[in-house]
This record gives C-alpha cells, structure tokens and sequence, in this order.
DNA sequence: GGAGATTACTTCGCACACGAAACATCTCTC
DNA sequence: GAGAGATGTTTCGTGTGCGAAGTAATCTCC
C-alpha cells in the first residue's frame, strides 16, 4: 500500500531545534500529527476496499460529478497530471474507471466510473473528514473560529513572503550532479 | 526531484464538502497550504545543493550527531528502515555519508557523513524553519499561544479517538452513518 | 488561413514510501 | 550451548509523486 509520512517536513523543524520559540514547536508537531493521522485513517479506510488514499479520492470525486477531465480530477486531488495518469492507468486496469476521449476538445480525456467503480464507491460510505468534524465540533465556537483565523493569517503571511520572494522557495545556484 | 502533495489529504476533506461547519473548511486548507508550503520550501533549499529533501533531512541530522544507525535516522525522520535503506543507497553512491557495521552489535549499521557530506551539510545553514519561526513571530503572543493550544488540544482528541479505535484507521467498522 | 504559441495528456526517468519476507545476528531459556 | 525468538537491515514488489520532454489538438495573431 502507498503510504508516506514524509520525513521532510519532521526534519525541516527539527533541524536545530527552536528553542527561542517554545510555542512553535508545539504548533508545529500538532500541524504534523494531525496530517499524517488523517493520512492514515484515509489509507486504513481505502484498504478495507482494496484501494489506495488517492483512488479513494479518485472515486469519491467521481461518485457526484459523473466524469471529470483527468486535468480536472488532478487540480481536484492537488496532484500534476502526469501523477494522476498513472493512477488512472492503475484504476483502469482494475476495472473502476473509463477513459473517454471529449468529441468536444479532442485533447480533452474524461475520466468516468465504471459499473463495478459506482458500486464500490457507494459502498464507501464512511467519510474520514467526520472524525475531524466531530473534533472541531468538540472545540466551543470561540475556539475554532480563533483557530480559523490565526491559522489563515499564518498561511497568508507565509504565501506573502513566498510571492516576495523572501524565502529560498527555489532559486538559482551552483552544483548539480542529479 | 521528490516531492509529493498527498492528494489523499486534499480529497479527504474536499470529499462531499462539510457545508454545516464552514469553519472547518478554512482550518483544513490552511493545515493543507503550511503542510505543503513547508515541503515545496525545504524541496527548493534542498535543490540548490543537489540534495532531495530527505537527503537534507539525513544530512542535518547526522551533522551534529557525527553518527546514527540507520534505525536511529528512521526514527527521527518518521520513516521506515525499508525507505531509509534507499536514501542511504543513493547518497552513499554520491559520496555523501558512509555505512559502517557496529563491532559491538554486527546487525547495525552506523551510517555517518563523508568529508563531502560534513562540507555540504556545513554549508547549508539556512533554515527554512526561519520562515515559520519569522511569521509566528509577527503573531501576536496571545495568537500563538491560542493557535498551540487549539491545535494541541485538536490533536490530543483525534489521538485519543484513534486508541480508543473509534476511528476507521484500521481494523473493523466502528461508526457508520451513512 | 497558416505559423507559432498554448493546452491536454502521456511517457520516461528518478526518488521516495510502504509492507512483507529474507537474512544475519543477538539474546534468552532451558 | 543449542534451539527459539527477537532485532536490525536489506530486498522485493507496488504505488505514488514530480519534472522534462514528446505528441496531438486547439487557439491566436498576423
């Protein structure tokens, strides 16, 4: 089963610690835990139905919209196309999906449920997400419209900075070797 | 390069939308946007030395520590000895650190940084983590003080409902509703 | 209306990431 | 001190995940 906890983001804080900042750490490892749970409560729940974290959402996000463009299914699952083809190719393969060319736009590639992939996907009835609703709905009002806040403030003054480029997002520089 | 957004996070929370608690909406794509920013952060320092993010990681880690056995460095990047088994490989094969068996113990292996290594891993002093720390700093005391202890508080009632096995994370059905 | 740019998707190569199983070594028990 | 079990690492198979480059179709601009 694919899974992955992705070590970047542990050793990204934890590289020299932060011990002038106490209180961050604490968000920090919140932030982190609360990811990679949801992360696996998704993957435990697809693998009861033999399938990954992403066919899962495949599946979940075809149910209601009928078919979708593989462009759109893979801005919908935040993953790049040439990720999304491979996971497409794998479900094709197992009979959940179709591939259907758009007589409209013939670039264009419809991903649709097949009959066997519509059954499962009514079989899963069980939406992940409900744990973290039922937790957010154990915090008062207060708390998690505070949480709401500070938390969108923190992302848009890192997206800020990002797009001033004050952060080593990428850039150019010296050795490659591959 | 490595990187992965985890479309599975995304699709977890996009599934059906949660209409009845607009709040949670603004919580989890904020999680989703630091989680992912971090990553593509860390990727792009990473990139400017030829290094993947966990090779970062590894490197930074065993800097200050001149030595780990590769379970050690499992552990503390949060992966398995299988994935490790393979950054290792890699950077062993570009000179960066070394394998060595233990004498006390010939089952471990201790892996250390080469002279490349130890000169990369000096010269990468940046800490992404700067960014995080700079705009927490720009919060308020009492923003970030409310921010760890909601999101503690968030992270100790999920951790408690995944023991208590109230939670589809594995195993058999526990809640349904649908 | 045609050359060039753009868009949609696929292919390829690489690097994680995991679990299961194979191996080697150590430890514990009798 | 020999067998049973535990532990540390590697190997194998599968599935993401990305970027770069390729192909085909559409669009844009002259």
């Amino acid at each position: 089963m694919t899974d992955a906890i992705h070590p970047e983001l542990e050793s990204l804080f934890a590289i020299q610690g932060a011990e002038d900042q106490p209180d961050m750490d604490g968000v920090v490892e919140a932030i982190l835990y609360l990811y990679t749970e949801s992360r696996r409560i998704t993957k435990g729940l697809a693998g009861r139905y033999g399938l990954t974290g992403p066919q899962l959402a495949v599946i979940k996000m075809l149910e209601p919209k009928g078919q979708l463009s593989l462009s759109e299914l893979s801005w919908r699952i935040r993953a790049k196309n040439s990720t999304v083809t491979g996971i497409v190719d794998r479900m094709e393969r197992e009979g959940l999906v179709h591939r259907r060319r758009s007589k409209q736009d013939r670039r264009v590639v419809h991903i649709s449920l097949t009959e066997k992939g519509a059954q499962l996907a009514a079989e899963i009835t069980v939406e992940p997400v409900q744990i973290f609703r039922t937790v957010l709905g154990e915090l008062s009002t207060r708390d998690t419209r505070d949480l709401k806040r500070v938390l969108t403030r923190l992302a848009q003054r890192v997206r800020e900075l990002v797009e001033e480029g004050a952060l080593p997002s990428d850039g150019a520089a010296g050795d490659e070797d591959g």
